[in-house]
DNA sequence: TTGTCCAGAATGAACGGTCATTCAATATAA
DNA sequence: TTATATTGAATGACCGTTCATTCTGGACAA
């Protein structure tokens, strides 16, 4: 009758789906543990023999956020010119997020990890890894003699993760503005960082 | 002894500066009146005298906010060179936002905008109009041939001010990394929307 | 198969604490 | 004295958390 590890986790899961759900519609302070049991179809002590408070809560449901935006990352398509890819991926990601809703977590993300030191300690973490991973690509690519960039690295990739941080969240604030068309611009932006190394001169 | 209209301004201002200082601190909902009140040196029964509610006080609070970001922005320092001007306004007012510690408030604006309607309601307005006023002076600047824009107006101005927004909550999650140059990076961003009209054309 | 037992899962009312809001009492200035 | 400003303890609602209780399904003896 004991609940196996799987089960557990998927328990787990079941809660935090729930809690995503109730923090969508009204942000971590807003929501009730009352909100996610009903939510979740459970008891408030039964959502207790899995997480330990509402603070843990919310934490695990950060965790598993950036890490859903990570695999998003890594799921963009690549193209064979580098240059699109790096478009792509700014592109993409953005649109990824807006189309599924994520505007609004991100937001209320934001605004915990500056107040909230635990949050915060996991937004920062996961912030420096996918600045690496990002930094590591550019690297690569111009090792490989494929691309040139115009600016520091770090700095490159800091500022185009900003960009796609205020393009999701000024969704919010921008209910009737069309950005369907934003690719182009956002192209020729990401482009100007970087000098694609034309094979000719070989 | 009634309070002059002056007065009631000034007690109201003094009520606003006392929640800023609570809401940088603690976010909206974690802020208690009791920390209001003892901020503001006012008793509870006091501070409802000038506002019905703890919401109302938020409400006033955004707006005023939003207003202090509307003049940051007209104080951007002007230049001859009207691609720089452009180029000293997204980096100005990022910068100018993030020395002032408003990098939490914004994302706190955010997070509320994304579930308050009337703060959502307030942000959307404040944002039409500064699109507006930029695509103005983008539209002024082309209509004097000093500039010509690469993409739609709205477009170009929308996604600057996303990347100014984002550059200022994203030092919420990048404590240890140095922004200080990201001003060339800027430069070679925003320059890459417009092309600059060569006098000797004419 | 059938009935008994029990560990672990789940419930939900109750508790203690907190917080926004109110209001009776007091201070103040004209 | 009086109208207004201010105080701060009291109120009542709400919320996270707990815990006494009930439910459930498998083990096992007969």
């Amino acid at each position: 009758m004991k609940l196996s590890e799987q089960k557990i986790v998927d328990k787990k899961l079941e809660i935090l789906e729930a809690a995503q759900a109730c923090f969508v519609r009204k942000g971590f302070h807003n929501t009730t543990m009352q909100d996610i049991c009903q939510q979740a179809g459970m008891s408030a002590g039964n959502i207790y023999r899995y997480f330990d408070s509402k603070e843990v809560i919310i934490e695990a449901f950060a965790a598993d956020e950036l890490q859903w935006m990570s695999t998003a990352i890594n799921d963009v398509p690549s193209s064979p010119d580098m240059l699109q890819a790096i478009v792509d991926t700014v592109y993409w990601t953005a649109t990824t997020l807006m189309e599924n809703d994520k505007s609004e977590l991100i937001a209320e993300l934001f605004a915990e990890a500056g107040r909230n030191p635990r949050i915060n300690a996991i937004y920062t973490k996961f912030n420096k890894q996918l600045t690496q991973q990002a930094c590591g690509m550019l690297q690569e690519l111009e090792d490989n003699d494929l691309l040139r960039c115009q600016h520091d690295k770090q700095l490159i990739t800091r500022i185009l993760i900003s960009l796609v941080d205020g393009l999701v969240v000024n969704e919010i604030v921008c209910p009737d503005f069309d950005m369907t068309n934003m690719r182009p611009v956002i192209e020729t932006m990401v482009t100007s960082l970087f000098v694609p190394i034309d094979p000719k001169v070989n």
